[in-house]
DNA sequence: AAGGAGAAAGAACGATCGGTCTTGTAGAAC
DNA sequence: GTTCTACAAGACCGATCGTTCTTTCTCCTT
């Protein structure tokens, strides 16, 4: 009999599936692209896709796994950094905004998946969840470093201007999406509660068309 | 020969289809629905689907249209009631808020049709566009009746909150998502920029936790 | 009374879906 | 040299996809 797990890691098949696949489910979405197409574009056979995926299902975990894991690696050599936690919530939304004004952006690939797959209990939506979770605790504990007031409200503030900033850039105008965005951050980051009252700093350097 | 065009507008078996499939593409996605649950669940036959809709791409944009429509008769209900520009902003914002705290929220309509259909030139596609041009549009007219400041700034910082808190109620705790969402309306709404400079008024009752 | 439209009921269409199986072979490991 | 593994190539499976068709029956209109 043949064997079912591979045993090699790297697997140059397994990693063209892997690239092909992730180009084709952001581009055309999850549902839209067959298996068929998936082991043409990778030029693998049935075979070799079912040797190393158990299924469809478990390349689409992976193809997010894979981009979550990049994600995390960005963000943890950010913070290893040692910058202040300001300037790397400030890099992380200028990152973000380079990557909707990049040719080919069609949002962000949790949410498009999650559109996809709205049953909680599926693994797919479950591998969305899990990615969401660890964004959110990672920016929570940025504006934690950078605030005494307490930062969940700050963060989830934030993760929402990013959700939005991802069907904006998608759905409309990139370029002033990515203004926008970055005014919304830069308006968290000088925000301050002081005896119970909403202010704002002004910047060191005011710029001149502000929302 | 049969006719192919239904001539009496209301058309029951018709009304139930658009029902069973808004329903279902809501709840489930729509390339995960098929015509047969939907011709089933709607308890017609598959001629009667076909002698309605060309065929499922005109069930989705119908499904899409009518859902426009539903928010644009609220939407011109909140204008014509006269009342002031910033008010109607608020009640817009509680209606969403309202919506994504409402048992079965999946998110919002469009953005989870988009997800499904990225092709910028899909029909689906376009009646997103088109919904989100009309949001876009009404909500930077209410910001004009409000403010001197030039409103496009702020009407999509309203909308890249909005699209936020859709992703953020459906994928998050919808209680925290509503009250980061009304907080981040709410700053809007007292933002003014004074000579170049980010100004934010006090409340007149002074809130406790802020984002 | 006659005619026609709307709808029910269901067979059938080609295509594609995700998934399994067999066979052959090249190469590295033992 | 033998064995084992990864892969190629492709036939094949049942199920489902969206769609078309025929037939019959019931209304509503004229």
């Amino acid at each position: 009999m043949t064997s079912t797990e591979p045993s090699g890691r790297p697997s140059e098949a397994r990693e063209r599936l892997l690239n092909t696949a992730t180009a084709l489910f952001y581009a055309a979405g999850i549902h839209s692209v067959g298996v068929e197409r998936i082991i043409a574009e990778a030029k693998v056979t049935r075979a070799t896709f079912y040797r190393h995926f158990p299924g469809k299902e478990d390349l689409i975990t992976a193809y997010l796994e894979r981009i979550h894991q990049h994600i995390r690696g960005q963000y943890e050599q950010a913070v290893a950094s040692g910058k202040p936690a300001a300037d790397i919530l400030r890099e992380i939304g200028r990152q973000i905004v380079e990557d909707i004004r990049t040719p080919g952006f069609r949002g962000c690939a949790f949410l498009n998946a999650a559109a996809e797959y709205p049953d909680a209990d599926h693994p797919v939506h479950q591998t969305v969840l899990a990615h969401r979770a660890w964004f959110l605790t990672t920016i929570t504990d940025l504006f934690a470093q950078t605030y005494d007031s307490p930062p969940e409200g700050l963060s989830r503030h934030f993760v929402m201007l990013r959700d939005g900033v991802m069907a904006a850039g998608c759905l409309g105008d990139p370029i002033a999406a990515g203004e926008t965005f970055l005014n919304g951050v830069e308006g968290l980051l000088r925000v301050r509660t002081v005896d119970g009252v909403l202010r704002v700093h002004a910047s060191d350097a005011p710029e001149t068309t502000r929302s």
